[in-house]
DNA sequence: CCTACCGATCGGTAGG
DNA sequence: CCTACCGATCGGTAGG
């Protein structure tokens, strides 16, 4: 009862530092801040969480793996370029709608992790955004889509996929699924368009 | 030549500035630490410029005016959708390559800006945006692109190009005006493809 | 452009 | 979870 209790406060602490963080920016985001959002004194926070980095670390890391894995696991699977970049973007989205504020902090305020969090998390995002390119350079090698920069096709489409977080509203009319499966269709497309190959795959 | 040495000054000022407030984001970069890359004490920097928020104001606002004012231009050259739309994303591309770090500055700090600064800002926001939402809906309209939920493809649009300032280099192989031009011909080609209503437009 | 300094606020600790 | 408090650092000013 008494662990169960501290556990449930401890999340609600990260969840509402989450939502400071996503407003305010972290650097700017004071415990003081956090604490009177939660009702309580900021020295209070420090019986729950050891700093205020940790709670930052949690969000990005949490993030980052759940990326990788579902990524990994995709890419496993040997489909198609294009399935597996339609899979690995409907992926993404779905990370990214879950938890909007968490998508908005991993993405904007990184940046403010200390040694070693940083050389890890950098070294993370690196190899997510590399299997991008591999997936996208397959499909160039096989055809599916046209001859394009491979690296500029990979963070054009990973750039869409992290703006989603500034402008998604969870109660608008698409729904995550929906505006996965559309926001694939359109930059697959974008990579397929006008594809002088594609008949050799038919 | 006294007038002319200031105002260099105060242009090495904001670029120095603009440069920091990339790396370690607005809220984090103290006047000390701008003072240091200039070589001067802190106190000295406030013989050119009024304080610190005023050189996060210049940037915003220098860059949103230049967004707005290419875009207006465009738009009242009654092209067709999908031109005026290539020239906004070939505009837009310009403006962020001719000076990454203020893109970047423009694009993840504006919210620091304090009343009634924030308020012009988010208002010349929404109206570039609104633009975007109304070339696309136009297009649909018109048959030149597929039936697309507007905000939707807008914002994707609108976030692939925001993403740039994170990945470009300048001096890689894709020169600025080429960069352009890719990423239009992907992001028009993704709202065309499957086009059952192209053929009216022939 | 500098020295000297201001009040405010920061993340965090000690001790209960 | 609180009170009381720490040293460090912040943006900015006065006066030269």
């Amino acid at each position: 009862m008494l662990l169960k209790d501290k556990i449930s406060r401890k999340q609600e602490i990260e969840q509402k530092a989450t939502k400071l963080f996503k407003e305010k920016g972290y650097a700017a985001s004071s415990m003081r801040d956090l604490a009177s959002m939660l009702g309580i004194e900021a020295a209070s926070i420090y019986s729950h969480i050891k700093s205020k980095e940790e709670i930052l670390q949690k969000i990005c890391f949490t993030l980052a793996n759940q990326f990788l894995n579902n990524l990994n696991n995709i890419y496993h699977k040997k489909l198609s370029a294009e399935e597996t970049l339609r899979n690995a973007i409907i992926a993404h989205v779905k990370v990214i709608t879950e938890d909007v504020s968490a998508s908005a902090v991993f993405w904007n305020e990184y940046k403010h992790l200390s040694e070693p969090y940083i050389t890890d998390f950098l070294k993370m995002k690196n190899e997510y955004e590399n299997c991008f390119i591999e997936i996208i350079k397959k499909g160039v090698r096989r055809g599916e889509f046209r001859k394009i920069e491979e690296k500029f096709a990979a963070m054009t489409i990973l750039s869409s996929l992290n703006g989603i977080h500034q402008w998604y509203n969870p109660k608008g009319r698409l729904t995550p699924g929906e505006l996965g499966d559309q926001i694939a269709v359109m930059l697959i497309d974008g990579l397929k368009a006008g594809n002088k190959n594609s008949k050799l795959k038919t």
